[in-house]
DNA sequence: CATGAATGAGCATTCATTCAT
DNA sequence: TATGAATGAATGCTCATTCAT
């Protein structure tokens, strides 16, 4: 007796099939609008159009599909290149920068995945300490290198850059954030990040210019 | 001698009973653990050494409850009292008002809060919007109606004191409130607050304060 | 020592006392518009205007007090005077029975009981046997009684009269009751009801009268 | 040989499913014995020897899976076939559709079904009216219609053809029915209906034969 | 006797997960 | 591999009943 040998074997990288992505584009939607808790396994497989079966092929249970849908966004939002130009001049660069951040930030999903990601962070510390790394704390230091460069540049004086560049950041949402991720107002028009962002960019350069 | 006058009669307001007290403490430790879907009344009967029906006639039903526990929660954070003296020089006051608001955000429970209604804030917006305005607006009025006063002193030169002062409260959270709320590191310490809250106060003055 | 001799004894027929009416009276309401099931011990005691408490003081549970309601129901549907005068003739007799009888049958709350107490029949036969035997059976003896005279005085020929009466019952329901008690139709009016009737007592002498 | 051809496929229409009839034949026993309300999906689940949530995957609700119990039974009850051929004599039909409608009755989920739906008629009064015009009018109708035609063969002489149809049929109960449903006593001897048919059918067409 | 706050078993319903096909 | 029917534990909520006052 012949014992088959099979034709083609499933390569290891089978992580990256079509399904997968497929399925982790329909479970992104709906853990975004609904929450962990909220999105139900049935609402997942009818968005990624799969069964529901299907689901556990791919994914061991909810929270590693949960946890696979954050990585990738970490990855995503990781990836999105700022012109952080080492030579550039910083009020051009934080301009563009905060603008940038803040476009991310306060896009439908940007906004739903650091809300989504923040309600669960008690119950799956881990995910939360993931995003955070990989996402914010990424960001940040992103934007301490370019301001320790423009301090070697001696364009500025700043002690801590790291510190400093969370300061911008977090300038840049004044006003913008709180109220759109409370609900409490639209999301915000380009012309309202661009005011705030410029008033940051204002503000931080005037106490972080290196004196003449 | 035979007294019978009461000497203390239950006030009308069935509101402030024990019970309703003992109830929303309980559901309170339950819903800033878990979550507002992943607290059963189950589980808040327990912690509140209620039976699940006295729940229901406290309340009537788990909105409700959660409702009430959010109310509770922005009464408390809005009567903080912050020492925002219109006489006061801006950078005492500013200090001061930077460790004190940083006190309450990094608060176990105020974390929690924030995070517990963020959670559901695209789900049960109103409550979201509560909040905002009844917490995070309301202190961003004081201290901004504080900044006008010094604008007026002729201390501080600000065109916008709301933005401005949303940027004062949000630098002082740099480095701290994010890591923080996302489970990436323990809630900060006294000496880590004083030292963030002086430093946005040194940029703030730097940019804000009304040249001679 | 003097052992108190109680001054006033409660009097062993105190199950008439108003309390007891009132609770009764609330409660027919409910379980008469509701079912057994779909009252509430909460609703009747609402209805009734006494607490819940008070309920369990009268009635040991809510089977109890749905029994003494039907028994009361019993106790007034059985005895109500219908005009069976032996001596009267059939004609006018029969007409007069039919409607009075109809009368009671739809009004409101006589179609409720009957309709209350054979939902339950399944549940609580002995509830259901009971008002079979007193209010139905009773009212046929009646007329069965009536007929007997009737076929003594040489007006009518009648064989059965037990199920004669019954037939004449029924015959006077025909069209009017079971769409009323199946929700089909609005309760029947006294001309619907006398057209009936005046068919029932045609088609019944027809039958039962007499051969010359 | 190979047969490679399924010779039964699978109706697409689900309705007809194996399981969609085991659940609805545990659910019938159930709700007939208990009631709507005291009848629990729990209790139906095991009647039916499926799990509580299969239940719910072939309906929608506790009302749903009622309702479509009822509507079963109209159809069922609608659709036996009376010997109502319009040639037929009167007496012979009478005597043969009162036997046949009175086993439909007194048959043990017969009387269940009218109590059961009469019971919860007052708060589902569609379910009701249906079951009154689907069974109760709808024999009414057709036993009305074979009057007509007797009528038309000079046999009969009625007025109201409708009514007449529903005073035999009311009488075919007589002291039959109704202490059967009130559970005063057992469910008629097939001697008992036969007895109570001839007289009824006797007292129709003492007043109803159209005179030479 | 009367109260109504409190109870907890029970209800209808949902949903993450499994498994025969 | 993919399915979707089936499961059963868990959920939010109700209500008959009890009992300290």
């Amino acid at each position: 007796m012949v014992s088959s040998i099979p034709l083609a074997i499933v390569p290891a990288g089978e992580d990256d099939s079509a399904k997968r992505h497929q399925i982790m584009d329909g479970a992104r939607r709906v853990f975004m609008d609904l929450g962990f808790d909220g999105a139900s396994m049935n609402e997942i497989a009818r968005a990624a159009g799969v069964s529901k079966g299907t689901l556990y092929v791919y994914f061991a249970d909810k929270h590693s599909l949960f946890g696979a849908i954050v990585e990738k966004a970490c990855l995503e939002q990781g990836k999105v290149s700022f012109n952080l130009d080492p030579a550039r001049d910083a009020e051009t660069t934080l301009r563009g920068f905060g603008r940038a951040y803040m476009d991310i930030v306060c896009r439908p999903d940007g906004g739903s995945t650091i809300r989504t990601v923040m309600a669960i962070a008690e119950r799956m510390p881990e995910v939360g300490r993931r995003f955070y790394d990989r996402v914010i704390a990424h960001s940040n230091q992103r934007l301490a290198a370019y301001l320790g460069a423009r301090v070697a540049a001696k364009e500025l004086a700043i002690d801590n850059c790291e510190l400093a560049a969370m300061q911008f950041m977090l300038m840049c949402q004044a006003t913008l954030f709180q109220p759109y991720i409370f609900q409490a107002k639209p999301v915000p028009t380009p012309e309202q990040i661009a005011a705030v962002v410029d008033s940051a960019t204002g503000l931080f350069l005037a106490g972080y210019r290196a004196k003449a």
